[in-house]
RNA sequence: GCGAGGAUGGCGGAACUGGCAGACGCGCCAGACUUAGGAUCUGGUCCCGAAAAGGGAUGGGGGUUCAACUCCCCCUCCUCGCACCA
């Protein structure tokens, strides 16, 4: 008998699915199910690592194929963005011959991985009959009010030479690995989508999402950070009113100075006719200069200086002197904090360095606090003193009874404050979708019509390279135009969007890829959202997957899909690395799916990275790893060439099956049962443990003529199918030649009723001690059960004279004889 | 600092609702078949006992319970996320 002709085989049936069109969507689904697994940068060559995320949605896309659903399960290319762009600069060609190398390379890899996808519905993200929706979805954005353009200080990557979102710097750096650049703030004027207005929907919306990992809820729940406080009108000399936001009004009589952030637009005039002025104008730039990870590093020495003003608290009507220090956050709140070095840690610090009057106004109950004694804040709650008429009452309710007392002498509001920030869109790279904005001198900034759509991103393009400034800002046939409003000349906009935009949506382009009058049609985003199982890293959890749900959100507002959440259940599969470091393609690092594939086959590569560990747990690719799965289907692949691919009956009459044969077809039940559950689980390890534990017992089976046995073996490959297609289609057509593939076959369900053993073996345990075992029909009573166990003579030693004070049965499970 | 998750053989990992700890696989040991084996098959493989009988074992310590990997309290360590958010 010959080995399994691994290359030979697979082949064929990836030519026999593209050639049937088996993993073709049914455009009208009657039981839809909707598999994602996060779409891919092309930047270069595939690892075992991407291959993983590949594997795990094609298992569900395939079993729940078999299990009567029409699925949907695409996929695209997230084809903008800088990686592409870097490297295109790098190997002198322009960024489209590089990425749609990558392309094709990674989609032969996903072929010969044998992935099913729906190829008709792939999606490239850097082609026009893709980035024109995105340029009419900001549109529509705008027209919504939620596109607007500000100057900020914004997050600046040297090296990229672009501003990037606050989701995309990561420890004060560039998020993209390979360049890991420090983050400045540079000042300048950017494209913003207003994702605060959905603050408190993206966070209700997180309770909805009970199929997704808790800790990407919590992570979703953190970065959106919702805090109730207080807006306080504090006010200058000339009696202008100067807003701050605290949670803690009831440590308001504490103030003792307020602080302004040296980004704050305030900072800028404050000290203006003051002899501080040149001071403090010094003092900003020195901060603003450095990068934002230094900066603001936790635990870091605070720095600060007197502005010259002073402020009058609104409650005390103490005058209090204003300071600019680096650790106020301009973002955050008003830009401006109240400074109470008696109750907050980082305003104790500031005010120790700079002699700054601590003021005790919360002391914990029954007890005194001295200032000068004083080696940290009190942060605790407490009850309130040297604060007027709230002095005894407890600083929690302290909180509400100063609120109300603001807000009835108008000086106050209550205000709920997020973390998250608008989403900077804009990037002054070549390589991404034009903003379809116009500038003109008399009509200021104006929207592109509709009916001018796409903005084409100019091929023509001498040099790719970022200076500072958008790189379409000097190709003249871009940038020159005429303004819609008034005819005369205008100029484009020339910075191009953010990456994450384009991911924001294409799991609703999908649903209707070759839309030509609209991003998708409702209808047919309807018949397939929500998305029922996404998979993907859990390095998105607070970028695409919160700008995913932004998009989806909006979209339900506009009337555009009826769902408000994008998808039901979200599964974060675990890195794979190689010698203890990520698999990587842009460092080279990794096992290879090419390679993989030609030496040991996909079914191979599939199992390996199913059966190695749980999808979520990061997994240490390793040789070993694939001998064991290698192992297992040349034993598949012998059992059935040895047993000759006889047909089973249609029937099985069970009770015309000896004892042996019972047990099998009870153990091909349990299995059948076991693989099904957990796959649906997602539990893929086990699920294929089962069926490895099946097969060691298909071999041992004495009678390979009985029809149970034959029947057993077909079930087998169909429960195979999942996790090792190619293999799986091949023994299916060894028995059925004229038949479709296996997974267009409607999979029989298992049989429930011989799903137990009739006797089962009981464990007798004696004052918790295992000491023996029982077998028993599993009808037998309890009586009879505790009998036997009595009974038993293992235990006889272990109770003979004493006393049996109790006996303890768990049906099934276990009898515990308690002696004394 | 705050938050989340985790710790089980030499390794990856199993264990339903509290009910036989270590399934399955790798590795290792022994044997069989072989000219040969890095192929294949069979058996063994948590630790202390020569062995049986017994004990002891799920990061450490306590507790609840007839019974604890599982529940409760304390501690140690690891991973991840956020990090001066007022």
């Amino acid at each position: 008998m010959s080995d399994y002709p691994i290359r030979e085989i697979e082949r064929k049936w990836q030519r026999f699915w593209d050639e049937k069109g088996v993993f073709k969507t049914n455009p009208n689904p009657k039981k839809k199910y909707y598999v994602l697994e996060m779409f891919l940068y092309p930047s270069g060559d595939m690892h075992l690592g991407h291959a993983r995320n590949y594997c795990i949605g094609d298992c569900v896309a395939r079993l729940k194929m078999m299990q009567g659903y029409d699925v949907l399960h695409p996929f695209g290319w997230d084809a903008f963005g800088l990686p592409a762009e870097n490297a295109a600069i790098e190997h002198n060609i322009p960024p489209w011959v590089w990425t749609f190398d990558s392309i094709d390379l990674c989609k032969r890899n996903l072929k010969l991985l044998g992935i099913g996808y729906d190829w008709d519905r792939e999606v490239t993200t850097c082609r026009p009959e893709y980035y024109r929706w995105n340029q009419w979805l900001f549109l529509k954005f705008y027209e919504r009010g939620l596109v607007y353009r500000k100057e900020a200080y914004v997050n600046w990557c040297p090296r990229c030479q672009t501003v990037l979102a606050n989701e995309q710097v990561v420890e004060g750096r560039c998020y993209r690995s390979s360049c890991a650049a420090p983050v400045e703030k540079k000042k300048l004027t950017q494209w913003f989508f207003k994702i605060t207005e959905y603050a408190q929907d993206l966070l209700d919306g997180i309770e909805e999402l009970t199929g997704w990992p808790e800790s990407v809820r919590v992570m979703q729940r953190n970065w959106i950070g919702r805090s109730e406080g207080v807006e306080v009108d504090f006010q200058l000399d000339d009696g202008t009113k100067i807003p701050v936001w605290t949670t803690r009004p009831d440590t308001l009589y504490g103030v003792t100075f307020l602080a302004l952030a040296p980004d704050a637009p305030l900072a800028e005039t404050i000290a203006r006719g003051t002899a501080q002025k040149q001071a403090v104008a010094e003092f900003c730039n020195r901060v603003l200069i450095q990068p934002e990870i230094e900066r603001t590093a936790a635990g870091r020495e605070k720095q600060g200086i007197f502005t010259g003003r002073f402020a009058q608290n609104p409650l005390s009507g103490e005058r209090v002197p204003i300071y600019i220090a680096d650790f106020v956050l301009a973002g955050y709140g008003t830009g401006m904090v109240m400074g109470v070095p008696g109750h907050d840690q980082r305003d104790f610090e500031f005010a120790r360095k700079y002699q700054i009057p601590i003021k005790v106004v919360i002391v914990p109950e029954g007890k005194t606090l001295v200032p000068e004694a004083m080696t940290a804040a009190y942060s605790e709650p407490g009850v309130m003193v040297n604060s007027g008429p709230f002095d005894g009452t407890p600083s929690e309710q302290g909180i509400q009874r100063v609120i109300e007392e603001l807000e009835r002498r108008g000086i106050g509001r209550r205000r709920v404050q997020y973390r998250l920030k608008d989403w900077l869109i804009s990037r002054q790279r070549y390589w991404g979708t034009p903003i379809p904005m116009i500038h003109c001198r008399h009509c200021g900034i104006v929207p592109v019509p509709y009916e001018q759509l796409p903005v084409l991103l100019p091929p023509d393009v001498k040099d790719y390279k970022p200076k500072g400034k958008s790189v379409l800002a000097g190709v003249e046939s871009f940038i020159n135009t005429t303004c819609p409003k008034c005819g005369g000349p205008a100029q484009r906009d020339p910075d191009t969007m953010d990456t994450f935009v384009d991911s924001s949506w294409y799991h609703l382009r999908y649903t209707d890829p070759h839309n030509d009058q609209l991003p998708f049609e409702r209808g047919k985003a309807d018949q397939w959202l929500p998305i029922d199982e996404y998979i993907g890293g859990i390095e998105h959890a607070c970028g695409h997957l919160i700008f995913f749900r932004f998009f989806t959100q909006v979209l339900h507002d506009l009337g555009m899909v009826s769902v408000k959440e994008p998808c039901r259940v979200l599964h974060t599969q675990g890195m794979v690395s190689l010698e203890g470091k990520t698999m990587s393609s842009s460092r080279r690092h990794g096992v290879w799916v090419g390679p993989f594939v030609e030496e040991h086959g996909a079914d191979c590569a599939r199992l390996g990275v199913l059966f190695a560990a749980p999808p979520e747990k990061p997994l240490e690719w390793s040789n070993e790893l694939v001998t064991g799965v290698k192992r297992f289907i040349a034993r598949i692949w012998r059992l059935f060439e040895e047993a000759g691919y006889q047909l089973p009956p249609d029937e099985l009459t069970v009770d015309k099956l000896n004892a042996e044969e019972k047990k099998l077809y009870i153990r091909l039940n349990q299995t059948h049962k076991k693989v099904i559950t957990d796959a649906d689980n997602f539990q893929f390890n086990t699920a294929i443990s089962a069926l490895m534990e099946f097969l060691n017992e298909l071999y041992l089976f004495p009678d390979r003529n009985a029809p149970v046995f034959k029947f057993a073996l077909v079930r087998f490959v169909r429960l195979l199918a999942p996790f090792a297609p190619h293999l799986s289609e091949e023994l299916w057509h060894r028995y059925y030649p004229e038949k479709g593939s296996i997974f267009t076959e409607r999979m029989p369900e298992w049989d429930e009723r011989f799903v137990h053993f009739d006797t089962i073996e009981i464990p007798i345990q004696v004052n918790g001690k295992l000491r023996g075992k029982v077998v028993v029909s599993r009808t037998s009573g309890e009586e009879e059960v505790k009998k036997a166990a009595l009974e038993s003579k293992d235990v006889a030693p272990h109770i003979e004279g004493k006393e049996v004070v109790r006996v303890v049965l768990i049906p099934g499970r276990v009898v515990n004889i308690v002696v004394r």
